[in-house]
DNA sequence: TCTGGGGTCCTCAGGCCA
DNA sequence: TCTGTGGCCTGAGGACCC
């Protein structure tokens, strides 16, 4: 995954690791790790038919996008974040799998698991990868850090049966972008004295931060390589991209990353998101979503141990344009009922009338649930807490689908059709 | 081409308050 | 009492990441 699998590969070659030479690894503590094609090798290890077929791993609906697509698709021009439509005319003849998030996460926890066997500073990214500090593994394992990466890289194919490409480097800005660029099933070493060197000829979409606007930005005045946006002086570039972003990549850009391998990082927010299969004007419908939406959310929440203060609304209108709406409450809560009934004052009261493509809810401001919290008296959770941890437990127990709002249990979740809701009850 | 779902971070505007 | 200012918070929107 990731974007530098797109960029320029001749640029770099020269330090790809090949046929047992390998290019000076001291000094170069950081390793990025990327499972090649994460989702789609998955899925071809369950059904090793597969093996020599292009398979496509995403939403198979009209509107669905590509999660992730194996090499062999890959050669037909599919890529992930594609609408499915279009890697289905792109290349019609291959398998297309709905996500088994399930399945990948399981794996995910096994790979974690090797690496964490070398180092306990490992980073987690996202299912598919992880950042790790391996300088304290050095003496203990008596190898190089190249040495390590193989070491990873062996394990994991033994052991899960897919393969994985390790970015080896001084900072983990430079192991990430030297991951991307040796997949599949590969390594790249970036000594540390030729960072500059391997950085200055890429396109400045290598930068991390830099997408699609941002790299429009910087070419409109010329800038267009990393070595660009390094010999920019800094004020001349935050009036271009902004004070943030220009303290960000300029450093970058000059080699310096002094970024740690953080093991530990808490969430920011948690949320869920649907985009139905056909827009929807009507009201009611949409709140029986939202009541599903918060249902899910209060539950992430609580099986988290978080509480959020801030309930936020996203809605995206037929012609994409997307709108938010938030409040903030008195008291964090995790209840299904609580954030439901925010949600809904936020639809009804500040959402103009319009068909709907996607509806979804988001907590911010999360706090960790200290179970002795002194509560305000008024607070308006009213048992529904109690009910919702019932609930928790029925579904560990028996599965999902066991317990679901009322409004819900009539028809199953609709993303399509038209329904006659009544979103104000949880099944006791 | 026609755009998922889960996130993070930044900018900007406006209200409140000292 | 009125006005100006700056800090802080909230809310909205956008860009970006995997």
């Amino acid at each position: 995954m990731g974007r530098s699998g797109d960029l320029p590969r001749g640029l770099v070659d020269r330090f790809v690791v090949r046929d047992g030479v390998w290019p000076d690894d001291t000094g170069c503590p950081i390793l990025h790790v990327d499972m090649d094609a994460f989702y789609a090798s998955v899925e071809i290890r369950e059904r090793p038919e597969l093996k020599d077929k292009p398979v496509v791993v995403g939403g198979v609906g009209n509107r669905g996008v590509v999660s992730s697509a194996n090499y062999i698709a890959r050669k037909y021009g599919v890529r992930s974040a594609m609408p499915t439509s279009r890697a289905r005319r792109l290349c019609p003849q291959a398998v297309y799998v709905s996500p088994t998030f399930g399945l990948y996460q399981e794996v995910s926890r096994g790979v974690l698991g090797i690496f964490r066997d070398i180092t306990p500073l490992v980073e987690p990214l996202s299912l598919d990868e992880a950042f790790l500090d391996v300088s304290g593994a050095l003496r203990r394992m008596g190898m190089s850090p190249g040495r390590i990466g193989q070491v990873i890289r062996d394990r994991v194919e033994a052991e899960h049966g897919i393969t994985c490409s390790v970015g080896v480097a001084p900072t983990k800005f430079v192991a990430k972008l030297a991951s991307g660029l040796c997949k599949p099933d590969g390594m790249l070493v970036v000594p540390k004295a030729s960072v500059l060197e391997f950085l200055h000829p890429l396109p400045v979409s290598a930068l991390w931060g830099v997408g699609r606007k941002t790299a429009e930005r910087l070419a409109d005045v010329g800038l267009e390589r990393v070595a660009d946006v390094a010999a920019a002086p800094l004020p001349r570039l935050r009036r271009i991209i902004g004070n943030a972003l220009a303290e960000h990549l300029h450093p970058l850009a000059r080699g310096f990353d002094d970024r740690a391998v953080e093991p530990e990082s808490a969430e920011k927010s948690v949320g869920a998101e649907e985009t139905f299969e056909v827009d929807h004007w009507d009201r009611e419908l949409l709140k029986r979503e939202l009541l599903r939406l918060s249902e899910k959310t209060a539950s992430a929440l609580r099986g988290r141990g978080l509480r959020g203060r801030t309930v936020s609304i996203k809605v995206r209108f037929s012609d994409f344009t997307t709108i938010s709406r938030s409040r903030t409450l008195l008291v964090p809560t995790d209840v299904t009922q609580e954030i439901f009934k925010v949600a809904c004052q936020l639809l009804v009261e500040q959402t103009p009338p319009g068909a709907v493509r996607l509806i979804g809810v988001r907590m911010e401001q999360l706090s960790q649930d200290d179970s002795g919290e002194q509560l305000l008296l008024d607070a308006p959770e009213n048992g529904w807490r109690e009910a919702d941890q019932a609930a928790d437990r029925a579904r560990a127990k028996f599965g999902h689908a066991a317990i679901r709002p009322a409004s819900l249990l009539t028809q199953a979740p609709d993303r399509s059709g038209e329904t006659e809701p009544r979103p104000d009850r949880i099944a006791p």
